[in-house]
DNA sequence: GTCTATACGGTGATAGAC
DNA sequence: GTCTATCACCGTATAGAC
């Protein structure tokens, strides 16, 4: 049992992340994902039988370039906490850096379908209560601090470390007036204010 | 020249606006409008000439509700900066609250077509260059920072602000549990969450 | 101004030859 | 496995009656 994908398959599948996750489910297009992998639509549904199934293997990829390394670093129970926050925000700094569309295409997505999420969890077997384990087992108890100020605590760092990419468009042209050097090293400074910011709201 | 719009005309702006809103420009239909509206479609394009011109309204119309308050409060000159920080956070917290799927729908339609950017910009007369202005003449020198650290002062506010509702579908069911109830709660302290941890890198 | 009916171009999906 | 040709449907937009 070969479970190796054929070559046709990785290249549609590659040109599928690259539509679907510039133009989103609805505005993307079959025959524009066959141009873009250099074949034809026909073929498309003979690897994958409809849109819908190909978009869930671009979606659910998607997801799991994110959250399992999330509760990986912030879970982990033998790391000192500042070093964990540490650790986090570079992983996802760079993480996103890699694939810098990835965080607007999945909150596009999930605002406008956020039913898929429920069966995302479920199919994956991924277990959403594990969030919940680590924020008021690990995070509150280590920092001893509430669980509301560590829900907090999480969202701030997301927040801080994914907005500048989600609203990069807005950001390059009011702020960096569409230069995007500027843009990239305003980037590479985030990481240490970040850190700035999170630690000084840690360590009182 | 009664410039007061008919009934009808407002009606089909409000069906629009939710339905766009929620669905996006790719995702929206013109049936779906009208059935909101209680109308046909033909009536749509009796109003207005096309989807794409429908959808112009209701972009810029929420594009409005942000930005023009947005330099208000931060370029005003005669509010001490301390202030004006909190009178901001204070705004948008409102504002998104009232308004809580608008800043996914603008964040969305801007990443599938940056350009819609200038456009918007260019037609609404608004001039790109007083964000510029007063990140660096008022902010930075008010507060004796750098411009960049100007930018990333303004960048964690909006993106501490806004995050939530952005990624809310995500929140709501990760660390929430899909409890409405609980994420209101949280909303509701985000205020006073955002101005300690910006206070503490304004006022060191 | 508002409606019904319809034109017309796409779009996802399938049939069938090679 | 890969292609061309084609289908059935849907979505925007318009024509024309009232």
């Amino acid at each position: 049992m070969t479970n190796s994908k054929s070559d046709t398959e990785k290249v549609i599948l590659e040109a599928a992340r690259k539509v679907f996750i510039r133009k989103g489910l609805d505005g993307a297009r079959m025959q524009e994902i066959a141009d873009e992998a250099g074949i034809n639509k026909a073929l498309l549904h003979y690897y994958f039988r409809s849109k819908e199934k190909l978009f869930k293997m671009v979606f659910r990829e998607a997801m799991g370039k994110f959250f399992p390394s999330m509760l990986m670093i912030l879970g982990s129970q033998d790391i000192a906490i500042e070093k964990k926050v540490e650790v986090f925000i570079e992983h996802y700094i760079r993480i996103i850096q890699e694939n810098p569309f990835i965080p607007s295409f999945i909150i596009g997505e999930l605002n406008k379908n956020p039913g898929q999420l429920t069966e995302f969890f479920v199919e994956s077997g991924m277990d959403t209560s594990r969030v919940s384990f680590i924020i008021e087992e690990v995070l509150a108890k280590e920092l001893k601090i509430s669980t509301q100020q560590a829900r907090h605590l999480v969202v701030n760092i997301i927040a801080l470390s994914v907005f500048p990419f989600v609203s990069r468009p807005l950001l390059e042209k009011i702020i960096f007036h569409s230069n995007k050097d500027e843009f990239d090293q305003f980037v590479s400074e985030r990481k240490s204010v970040i850190m700035n910011l999170i630690g000084t709201s840690i360590y009182r």
